[in-house]
DNA sequence: ACCTGAACACCGTTCAAGT
DNA sequence: ACCTGAACACCGTTCAAGT
């Protein structure tokens, strides 16, 4: 056997320190258990067996943590199958999205406010820009149209996930809150919001997808405007 | 002198104790002052000179503070005026409520992940409906189409107010970050990312207005497929 | 009816010190 | 290069006690 081989370092592949992408992971563990909420330091610090000041050397502060938590949360994003026209691929796009958001808890809220560019959006945006040049759209609408998309799936799926006022928090399951804003509306003076009243029910449809499918088809109609009749 | 006059107590109307009225504006006033991050229950009770624990006499918890908070935003909001079609007053519906948020720091924040249905609310919500309605939207229409433009709205502003990834924490003001970013999306990889390094110029344009224009024109124009030829 | 003091169980972040 | 102990300056919320 041969002595002063190279020494191979014992485990640095087996145990490669703490990797941006453990505390991403971690990160991610806690939110799912947690919610946003009870997203602490401490508790991803815990969650990779390591004291909460030590995470300040892989990571500057707690908002970049977020950063990676977003695009952890971006990396389980699928493009939808590039078969179809291109409304029912953007169609497809708008669903994924917001299934996206509902699968993981709270991620509405950490995507939101939070640009941070990560390869896995990368990755997706590309892929949308692609489909929509060759579906016809300009550069310019094109890139603004990522943006319109984007924009409304946040705000949707924000605002459904929102408790109606400090109500929700108790136990009282989606049906039931709707029910309540219905009665809510109906016991309105009718001098004052007479729309409101008289469309109580209409306003609190409690199929949420129904009003998502609304306002995805609505958009896709309005960006259909911009391209010659023969292309929409 | 009369004696035996039915007692005025002291000053019942010159200092009727804590409101919850008050308490509202002197949330919006270290929102103001110190950012949402910065609210905290201690601050507010500071501000109306008295102590954390009193708060919870006039409101459950702190999310009830925040619903407080959210339809004091609310209160300033003003419908466009009620002339030309029903596009303009859309379209006047979209830019002051961006208007709004902007005008209120950190209003987006408030606003978005919040139903918390108020009075103020109702108002704009009940005439927006009506003047739907009136352009000759279907009862169901006018009511799903309002969700669609707060979605979208919320969802923009929160995402143009949003600090792109930790880096404009930093005093970085936004011309040179989307002058950043966009020189990001220049060096990325021409094979893998061919539609960002393409339309790095269109997707940074740095003119908000000019992108929030884009989205509103698609929404309405999707809109008014709904309607008969002669009313769009 | 309304407010307070004091406490509880947490936070994010810094920094000298360890290895 | 990476982690820790200990501290700082905060949090939201509860609750007995005051007036």
């Amino acid at each position: 056997m041969p002595e002063n081989d190279t020494p191979i370092p014992a485990d640095s592949a087996a145990t490669p320190a703490l990797t941006r992408e453990a505390l991403a992971q971690a990160a991610l563990r806690v939110l799912e258990r947690d919610g946003l909420a009870g997203l602490s330091m401490r508790k991803v610090a815990a969650e990779v067996g390591v004291k909460a000041a030590s995470l300040y050397w892989h990571v500057r502060n707690k908002e970049e943590l977020l950063d990676l938590l977003n695009d952890a949360i971006m990396a389980s994003a699928e493009p939808p199958p590039r078969v179809g026209s291109w409304r029912e691929q953007l169609r497809g796009y708008c669903w994924r999205y917001r299934r996206l958001l509902h699968d993981n808890r709270d991620a509405a809220k950490v995507v939101a406010g939070r640009l941070a560019p990560g390869p896995h959006l990368f990755r997706l945006l590309d892929d949308q820009l692609d489909r929509l040049r060759e579906a016809g759209f300009s550069d310019t609408h094109a890139a603004l149209t990522t943006y319109l998309l984007s924009s409304f799936v946040q705000g949707f799926v924000l605002q459904e996930q929102s408790p109606l006022s400090a109500a929700e928090t108790g136990g009282t399951d989606r049906l039931d809150i709707l029910a309540s804003v219905r009665d809510r509306f109906l016991a309105l003076p009718a001098e004052t919001f007479p729309n409101l009243v008289d469309l109580a029910g209409e306003l609190t449809e409690p199929n949420l997808d129904v009003r998502f499918e609304f306002c995805v088809e609505r958009i896709i109609d309005g960006l259909a405007a911009l391209l010659p009749p023969e292309q929409r």
